[in-house]
RNA sequence: GGGGAGAUGAGCUAACCUGGUAUGCUGUCAGCUUUGGGAGCUGGUUGUCUGAGUUCAAAUCUCAGUCUCCCCA
């Protein structure tokens, strides 16, 4: 296994392809297999994310996975901004389309083509649908498992409202709900940025993005949300008949945690030396009980673990490994697996009535009471989270910086992941500025923390030297 | 998008410069012996990325393609 801390990329390679999380030689560029181990952490997280959508709302929909290309190109930004990345597909056995049919990227120009259609008054308001699909982007910057592939696994919820009010009120309850989702129940930590106008979502009035770091100290963006305004309805004649018996516009967000990504943040930021990390409801197994045996005391050993096995409560799944290898085979495997709890149960163990509980966040050895296991395994697991949970936040609080002056940012940079800069504005007509700290220091500009309302006072921009009238953070990114 | 490195059984790798029967480890399968931190012995098992070229002969040299990794945008 490789060193996290000193060689992060090498040891994501490593642990991906270890843990037997995907498998890279599908023979398409950008395309991976996502195996079991990953699928069933996954399929937990959907669960979970699935659950604060609806929760708040949304129903589910399935939309196809094929886009006209004329629905496509109805909103010109929105064009602009993904036509470089789109498969298409342009025949139908050896037939070749009239229309081809881009293979979507996103989903808005599929569904809101559907809203048209659903859309007549104020009864139909506000419209909260949400679909998990996948969604296919030829991206050109370097592809890695998890964190950028060409097809990738995802939910989209995509919103509809009266008033611009109604909108805004979407877009905070969306960042609440990853702040719930994410950092609550897969205990990894990030900073919501409002983006700079030339880094929103192509079609879009304004982005928020939530951003995590890596052990790198480099950015990922994990979900974002974002205030369509009426762009969207305006292209597509999303309207509504209202009280006063006028037709208007509807107001639109939407919203997409990409939850291959989502996965990615979570095995980087608990992972260790040793291999995964899992938050207690993301493992595919809460526990894994590996019995010491001599030939002369198997029986007593496996029928003491089978005991243990039923004893513990039903929201954890438990496996006895059974097999041939030596325990310290096993020990090995299971911690490279990120099972958060295992139990050693030998002769010694059956004798004493007891068990020893070890848990992988700290590796600390318990010994329990056998009666006590159940209720036990319960008050570790919850420490667990909480552990992996603070400590995420330590590492990540420390993440933090400030400079004023390029060369500052460029050694804060060294040390830190985000770090806040004096900057002219966040308008298109900055963007210049933006490209300037990209060439100098190889970092991007993120954007405005969301909820600091901290002005620079007498500050210049970092770039081009003017009166700053803005806070932004700069980031080297993924 | 730019630059660099690379591709040999399922994984890692030797042989490549200097063309001539493809090496070892791991895995896997069978059997026996083992089990408190990656067990041992015996036997079986699969391979030169794709295509073209040079050559008596290509894993090795040349060209093209595909894929992977790293760095930069």
């Amino acid at each position: 296994m490789n060193i996290k801390k000193s060689d992060f990329s090498e040891w994501y390679n490593t642990i991906t392809k270890d843990a037997q999380l995907c498998d890279l030689r599908y023979g398409i560029k950008g395309f991976v297999v996502f195996m079991p181990w990953a699928v069933m952490s996954m399929n937990r997280m959907y669960a979970m994310y699935e659950q604060a959508v609806e929760s708040r709302g949304h129903v589910p929909a399935l939309f196809p996975a094929l886009i006209p290309e004329e629905y496509f190109t109805r909103e010109g930004e929105h064009v602009k901004g993904f036509i470089p990345e789109v498969f298409w597909v342009t025949h139908a056995g050896d037939t070749k389309l009239e229309e081809r049919y881009a293979m979507r990227p996103t989903s808005e120009t599929a569904m809101y083509t559907m809203y048209a259609l659903w859309i007549h008054g104020v009864k139909d308001l506000p419209l909260k649908i949400y679909q998990r699909c996948q969604v296919w982007r030829h991206e050109t910057k370097a592809t890695k498992p998890f964190i950028r592939s060409r097809e990738f696994h995802w939910i989209e919820a995509h919103d509809c409202f009266a008033t611009r009010e109604q909108a805004m009120a979407q877009v905070r309850e969306d960042m609440e709900m990853a702040e719930e989702v994410i950092h609550g129940h897969f205990c990894v930590p990030f900073l919501f940025f409002k983006r700079p106008q030339w880094d929103k979502f192509a079609g879009a009035e304004d982005t928020y993005a939530a951003d995590t770091l890596m052990p790198d100290g480099r950015a990922l963006q994990l979900p974002s949300t974002h205030m369509l305004g009426q762009n969207f309805s305006k292209a597509f004649g999303i309207k509504y008949t209202d009280d006063k018996g006028k037709e208007e516009y509807v107001w639109q967000t939407c919203y997409g945690p990409a939850i291959s990504r989502i996965y990615a943040a979570v095995i980087a930021t608990h992972g260790d030396d040793k291999g995964l990390v899992l938050p207690v409801r993301l493992a595919p197994l809460q526990v894994v009980i590996v019995p010491i045996i001599k030939e002369e005391t198997r029986e007593k050993v496996m029928q003491r673990c089978k005991e243990v096995a039923n004893a513990i409560g039903c929201c954890f799944f438990v496996k006895i490994d059974d097999s041939d290898n030596t325990p310290g085979f096993k020990y090995n495997q299971w911690e490279m697996k990120g099972v958060p709890l295992r139990i050693e149960i030998g002769m010694r163990d059956v004798e004493a009535d007891s068990v020893v509980v070890v848990r992988r966040d700290t590796g600390e050895k318990i010994k329990v009471k056998t009666s006590e296991v159940d209720a036990k395994l319960g008050e570790i697991a919850g420490s667990i989270d909480k552990t992996l949970r603070a400590r995420a936040d330590k590492w990540f609080s420390d993440k933090l910086s400030f400079a004023e002056d390029m060369d500052e940012l460029g050694k804060k940079l060294e040390l830190h992941g985000f770090v806040r800069v004096p900057f002219c504005t966040d308008g298109m007509e900055a963007e210049k500025c933006a490209d300037i700290v990209k060439d100098k220091v190889q970092a991007n500009i993120r954007g405005s923390l969301f909820g600091s309302d901290a002005k620079p006072e007498g500050k210049k921009c970092i770039s081009c030297g003017n009166k700053a009238t803005i806070y932004l953070y700069a980031a080297k990114q993924y």
